[in-house]
DNA sequence: TCGGTCCTGGAACGAATATTCCATTTTCGG
DNA sequence: CCGAAAATGGAATATTCGTTCCAGGACCGA
């Protein structure tokens, strides 16, 4: 009954096996597994009992769950995750909660609140993402003869990057900057694709371009915050990324995260196809 | 002997109460206070008999340290951190799996790893941070008459959006940009400071504004990346950042997180002196 | 040096937890 | 519809872990 196959090293191993054998399970087995693949953190911190009541399953039922897998138990099992944990969580939680211990609003401390929203924005966007809107915009781009890149005030810097990213993996990009207050709009051409950022408020520059790009023939994608965004309603593709304010201040963490693997996703997919 | 006051309630709590009696605690308590101040996150996962080696104590001493901190006993104190750890990881780290499992190079594994690498990177940030040099940059910059700001290529983005923020809070900011190949370095006077931001390789133009205003008189307060940065040679404060790299390829969460708080805090700095 | 107080170490206890076992139920092929 | 094999639930058991207790030792003031 129980494979005597050696137990998962790694978490990724873990879920490579939870994913190969979860379609074989009877349905008891089935409910751990699927409990265990939505809320694979929680092992480190809870007892059996709370996992099978969680997953609505009995203890014995979760411990077969952990033999086929290949543990011996759930001890070992947990084992597993606690060492991961620990690998990937140092003493940062310490010197965090120490710069913010260390004044309201020392400059260190500051830190430590932006460091947190930022970390908290990359969970955010973790948890969010579209995955296939994001792959339907590499595709769209890596279709683009000519990238169109604008973004103003808080986006300029993510559009400013991704232009350098796009540079860098020579991508044909242009970045549309107000630069003498020249508009660079009329370089839009039939089959090229906009990549317009924008968050509250709205910088009209951009939505204007957008809406250019549309009625010319160029696709748009957009990155931006909310679902109620005005870029939604123009544009083929819309990426959104909320980032955590400390008071009235964000930082770009979540946003150029997505927009770095965006360009370096669109360099790959250009490379493949020759 | 223990006393009967209530257990810390939050963590925070907890660190406060920790650096207020550690300094009365008998020699085998202070082994526990250190070693918990320095690892409160592995509280959650390991047990007192892990622990209390760890810290070099026996267990029982280790339930005296507990009851000293005001709780029960060690399981009341874990269950603080487990209830602590489990609000600050929803269900993160298992969506991130999901995502980079979902094969090497789709656009969902790629940011899957911008977005560890951003996080490492904060975290690293988080653990490296010279408060003091943070400090006394804060004091520079918020002397300043006007602020000169310059970064290319990768640095261009943080120094743009140190400008941006430069000018919500009403701060006299320069960006040293390229544009039409103008050199701005004239309008460095006696008395300004210019923020520097470069990273490996650096670029020739910024080394040689920072060279021109330390000869001009204006203090240069650099963010960089290494300790062997040629910043660092001709530059009154070094704020050092790394970044975790993807490839060839790096974000700038921690980078950026660093220069916002280092804008607001210069802004709220000038505020208070009027 | 002596007496008292506080601290320390280790063993012993009790509670909680993981794990196994088996009777009962369900499933599925014939 | 029947019988075998598999799955399930719940109780019983074994193990680990938290907690307490007490004897011995260190420290301190007199």
């Amino acid at each position: 009954m129980v494979s005597t196959t050696t137990p998962p090293a790694t978490v990724a191993e873990f879920q490579d096996r939870l994913a190969e054998i979860s379609d074989t399970l009877p349905r008891r087995l089935r409910q751990c597994a699927d409990h265990v693949a939505r809320h694979s953190d929680r092992i480190a911190i809870s007892t059996v009992a709370e996992m099978s009541a969680a997953a609505g399953v009995q203890p014995s039922a979760f411990m077969r769950f952990c033999q086929f897998m290949g543990f011996s138990g759930y001890s070992q099992m947990q084992r597993l995750f606690r060492e991961e944990q620990a690998r990937r969580w140092p003493d940062y939680a310490t010197r965090l909660e120490n710069m913010r211990k260390s004044g309201g609003d020392t400059p260190a401390a500051l830190v430590a609140e932006f460091i947190e929203a930022g970390r908290g924005s990359l969970e955010n966007l973790a948890t969010s993402l579209d995955a296939d809107a994001l792959k339907a915009a590499v595709a769209t781009l890596a279709r683009a003869p000519l990238v169109h890149v604008m973004g103003l005030s808080r986006a300029f810097p993510v559009a400013a990057y991704l232009v350098y990213i796009f540079e860098k993996m020579d991508i044909p990009a242009l970045l549309h900057d107000r630069v003498g207050n020249i508009d660079h709009r009329h370089t839009v051409r039939r089959g090229d694709v906009l990549l317009a950022i924008s968050f509250a408020p709205y910088s009209p520059e951009t939505l204007e371009l957008a809406n250019y790009s549309n009625e010319r023939g160029a696709q748009v994608i957009a990155i931006t915050d909310a679902l109620n965004s005005p870029l939604r309603s123009c544009s083929a593709v819309t990426l959104s990324v909320s980032e955590i304010d400390v008071g009235a201040f964000r930082t770009l963490s979540a946003t150029l995260s997505l927009a770095t693997a965006l360009g370096v996703a669109v360099g790959t997919a250009r490379r493949n196809r020759g």
